[in-house]
DNA sequence: TGTGGCATATACCGATTGGTATAGTGAATG
DNA sequence: CATTCACTATACCAATCGGTATATGCCACA
């Protein structure tokens, strides 16, 4: 009909495998699932992909480093500490809410981050999660004027917002307000004694 | 030699599991390799758990439920807010501290928590991660009075503890400092503003 | 018309998966 | 002595695992 009748089998493989690596986890999907979901066959994958560890870090890299970039460009704003973790946490909400795909992404990686230490899914996520890391521990030394001395608890900041954030996150895979993440920042920043 | 050269073959097994099943993954690990770790044959597994599920209900039981009398302890009594959070959080450093089965078993229980929505480890997890969420709901209601209107944020206040708690002893997963646990707590009540 | 390379499928590999049918232990009980 | 019971091992099952050798269809270019 169209004169598109042309179907892009990487493509296919890539966002099949995301589907079924949110749903069951990686290590449970097998690549014959995967091949058939996406409508060719194990060589094709194979094709494109070199192994099934291969095919994972092609689908971190087709997802995370978009949501990478946005945070980057996030953080070096220069606004002060209140403003950047706001933005940041927007961020978040915005690539969840941008797409189901974003969404899908988003909760894999996060049940990667927390993966045993030992399994593919840890080792293939490690380096995004330092990265991401860095990133948020340079938020607070950054804004160090804002915060007094810190006695090098930026860590501390650092994990604790973090951990909100992911866990808030987590629970309210479907819907996000953003509103709550507001009051979320807000309290991470002035505690519960409102 | 001794007089007991017994083995229990059946805490062996549910041993072995808990060590593979935080170090790889509940869905990376083979029954052959639980048993032949365990040194016993596939056949006294499963005489023992009538599949590889039902062993993974059992570890869970065999470890997780002496956390969660701990944690309930800890809730109910009535002495305030701050001494609840503290002491909850005690718990949980005191339980991951007490040996390296303890610190192996809340991995591996935080590890199924961010776990695929439609994996067996989720499925396991679910009731556990669910009971517990209540504990910490309850904690800030029953605080109520202290904080004034919560216009219903308790569960955002529940989620954010938990999740600073969880992220913290992911990330220091072998050593967990009382005083920084003591800090977070204060950090979660009162703000980054110290 | 040929030729080379990208992309795809058929058919197969050895190894491992979760799970079991069956037979045997050794110790206690009648 | 015979029976029973809790427990363990040998040997096996069909199915699936990740991965590949080989052949072919197709299209661009010569």
């Amino acid at each position: 009909m169209a004169d598109k009748d042309i179907v892009d089998n990487r493509r296919n493989i890539l966002d099949t495998a995301l589907d079924l690596f949110y749903a069951k986890g990686y290590e449970a999907v097998g690549v014959q699932e995967i091949a058939t979901k996406a409508g060719v066959t194990k060589p094709t994958l194979y094709y494109y992909f070199k192994s099934k560890y291969g095919l994972l870090e092609n689908v971190l890299e087709d997802t995370i480093e978009g949501f990478m970039e946005a945070l980057m460009k996030a953080v070096d704003e220069g606004k002060g500490l209140v403003y950047s973790l706001e933005t940041v946490a927007k961020v978040y909400i915005e690539y969840i809410m941008a797409s189901r795909k974003n969404m899908k992404a988003f909760h894999m990686f996060l049940s990667m981050e927390y993966s045993p230490p030992d399994s593919e899914s840890h080792k293939a996520i490690e380096k995004y999660v330092k990265d991401i890391f860095v990133l948020f521990l340079n938020l607070f030394t950054a804004n160090a004027k804002e915060l007094g001395n810190m006695n090098g608890r930026q860590e501390q900041f650092a994990m604790g917002y973090m951990g909100i954030l992911n866990y808030y996150l987590l629970v309210n895979k479907e819907r996000c307000d953003e509103n709550e993440i507001h009051s979320l920042v807000h309290q991470f920043m002035h505690g519960i004694f409102s």
